[in-house]
DNA sequence: ACAGATGGAGAG
DNA sequence: ACTCTCCAT
């Protein structure tokens, strides 16, 4: 349900800026032979030529529609360019287009608070930039208004007349007008300059809104289209709301607009202005109520959040009619490819922008061949996310098993799934400071790279366990330095030992470095360093941390520990390229932890999640419990910077 | 059953 | 914290 926000008292300039028919524009400018064509992007071609899920205007005009087959579109309009969406692992691959709404993005980004609302659409707020406009060069003083403002479509202002353009450029320039309109004036400007800027270097075209509020921006940026623009005077608002479907207004499309329409008779906004605040409260709830109080007339608080990457990465598949899935074996062998995707793209995202998803998700839609209670849902499940694909993709099924141990009950009927999917949430930046951890271990001013690490003459005997060998690239390898030492104080018992060290085998080669295991076990077994080495003398042999506590899952964990060696193979895949390394709690000795400096510690515990509650009252059942996925670590996985 | 894929948000 | 439902494109 929708929910009022407090509405900032200064007036603000917001603009919302959509890609026209982007998936085609993506298309388009790979094979400019598209262009001006009627084209539509599909996917799927074998059933009914393929979902339409983008469309051109010229194609438009034939009246093709979104989410047509491509059988009905070529119906109606014979000619079209049917584009397929590319496949990778039998699924459609959105990231040509999700690269591409990057680059959108980062244009966009440069005028001030910008959100990605969408693979391609985004909010900016522009307030800043605008009043910096109007004490600076005002439009009013401007010679030659920007070409593109001048073609803005203005609300209020009539747009029948012959000079058109002359008419916005007045507007645009009068110097009558309230501040608030004045700033809109600039915020326009800024959005014609940013539009222009982003064809230019994309050739991407965008329509937008500029109003004082989101709601506003998104609500008019589809007015005109495409590569056109609209601007809301706050004079224009009352007038353009009343008139407006209810259904128009961004919320309203669903049931809660089915709902002001079927119960109480509202069909416009302009009918929802005879209700009372109280009134709608009592329909609706104190939440939606002054929400939609509000938003009839034209007031909405949301403000323009800083962020330009999205909060979480799903994908997923259907599988419908004769498709669906019907045993263990072929869901394993989708979500294995599900979660094969998925891991790339939280690597990447990684990689490239230093963030960490925390939590898996699995959702399923699920008939049952029974009889009656087919309506019933597949639940989703979500557990904690560990890095690396083979980890992924043994998690996502144990929540599929889980999920499906629910679904069916105690009921032993056939049962088919019709969709699945995986998604990664809850993603964090990496807290700064983190690479101080890999500083540490590498000491100051070390040109230490994992090229460097000797790792060639680790011990063969498995026995020597938690001991690992580090060869220092230079003596003070492990002399902090000044700054080393305010950090770390005093009681850095790992530097203290590696100088003890350091200075007792001057004369060695090799420096033997104690409680480090965990941490250099992952150093050296990243496939950046060395092939050859023996993988079976590094596996540490410290208990996972939920051992104790799940007697029943200690020998699994243990099986666990050999097989996933191969983790890092996926989890680091390009990591010869890369600058992040991750690893995963129970690849953590926690008694390293306590042997590391307090600074470093804090650092690894702000990382850290509370351990959820023990799970053993509500999940009591033992069946259900041996499904549960890995929910006892604390810590999943401790990203690496270099 | 948008025989799609992906994303965001609020409520319980 | 997890799960469900709704909404948008």
């Amino acid at each position: 349900m929708p929910v009022a926000r407090p509405e900032p008292q200064e007036p603000r300039v917001i603009a919302h800026v959509d890609m026209d028919c982007f998936y085609v524009q993506v298309e388009q400018r790979r094979n400019p032979e598209l262009r001006g064509q009627p084209t539509a992007v599909v996917q799927y071609n074998d059933w009914k030529g393929g979902g339409l899920i983008a469309v051109s205007y010229e194609a438009r005009k034939f009246g093709v529609k979104r989410s047509m087959r491509g059988d009905e579109a070529k119906m109606v309009c014979p000619s079209i360019n049917l584009v397929q969406v590319p496949v990778a692992r039998d699924k459609a691959d959105l990231n040509v287009y999700r690269s591409a709404g990057s680059e959108v993005v980062t244009i966009l980004s440069t005028k001030g608070k910008c959100e990605r609302a969408s693979i391609d659409e985004v909010y900016l707020d522009l307030t800043d930039a605008a009043k910096e406009m109007l004490l600076e060069s005002p439009p009013e003083l401007l010679e030659l208004i920007f070409e593109e403002a001048t073609k803005s479509n203005i609300l209020g202002l009539p747009s029948d007349v012959s000079n058109r353009e002359d008419s916005v450029r007045a507007w645009l320039c009068r110097a009558d007008a309230d501040y608030q309109d004045k700033l809109l004036s600039c915020g326009a400007i800024i959005v014609a300059q940013l539009r222009v800027k982003v064809l230019e270097e994309t050739q991407f075209t965008c329509s937008a809104g500029i109003a004082h509020n989101k709601m506003l921006a998104k609500l008019v940026s589809g007015m005109h289209k495409p590569a056109q623009q609209t601007v809301v005077p706050s004079s224009a608002v009352q007038d353009f709301l009343v008139s407006l479907p209810i259904k128009k207004m961004k919320q309203l499309g669903g049931k809660l607009g089915s709902s002001l329409q079927d119960d109480l008779g509202v069909n416009t906004v302009g009918d929802l202005l005879s209700f009372t605040e109280d009134k709608l409260q009592e329909y609706y709830g104190v939440n939606t109520g002054t929400w939609l109080w509000k938003i009839a007339r034209g007031i909405s608080g949301e403000e323009v959040e800083d962020r330009l990457l999205p909060k979480s990465h799903g994908c997923g598949k259907t599988f419908p009619g004769p498709k669906a899935l019907k045993n263990n074996a072929s869901v394993k062998t989708w979500l294995d490819r599900l979660c094969e995707e998925l891991s790339e793209r939280i690597q990447s995202d990684l990689n490239q922008n230093k963030r960490i998803a925390q939590t898996l998700t699995l959702y399923a839609r699920a008939c049952k061949k029974n009889k009656s209670d087919s309506i019933k849902k597949f639940p989703s499940k979500s557990c904690p996310l560990r890095y690396g694909t083979v980890k992924i993709q043994e998690d996502a099924m144990k929540l599929f098993e889980s999920g499906l141990h629910d679904f069916l009950g105690s009921q032993n009927t056939k049962w088919s799934i019709t969709s699945l999917s995986v998604s990664a949430s809850k993603i964090f930046d990496i807290p700064i400071g983190t690479s101080s951890i890999l500083r540490y271990i590498k000491g100051p001013n070390s040109t230490v790279s994992p090229a460097n690490l000797d790792c060639s003459s680790l011990p063969e005997d498995p026995s020597l366990g938690n001991k690992l060998y580090i060869a220092p690239n230079h003596e003070e390898h492990c002399e902090p330095s000044l700054s080393e030492k305010e950090d770390y104080g005093n009681n850095s018992n790992l530097a203290k030992q590696c100088q003890i060290k350091e200075e007792k085998k001057v004369s060695k080669k090799l420096t033997e470095v104690k409680g480090t295991c965990s941490i250099l076990k992952f150093l050296s077994q990243s496939p950046v360093l060395s092939e050859k080495r023996k993988i079976d003398s590094l596996i540490c042999s410290h208990p996972g941390p939920e051992s104790s506590s799940e007697p029943n899952k200690a020998e699994e964990h243990k099986a666990a520990q050999y097989v996933d060696r191969n983790k890092f193979n996926t989890a680091g895949s390009n990591s010869a390229s890369s600058s992040t390394w991750m690893f995963n709690v129970e690849d953590i000795d926690p008694a390293v932890v306590e042997e590391l400096p307090p600074e470093i510690q804090r650092e690894i515990h702000g990382w850290i999640r509370p351990p959820k509650q023990s799970s053993s009252k509500t999940r009591g059942s033992t069946i259900s419990s041996y499904f549960q996925p890995a929910k006892s670590y604390s810590l999943q996985a401790i990203p690496i910077l270099l």
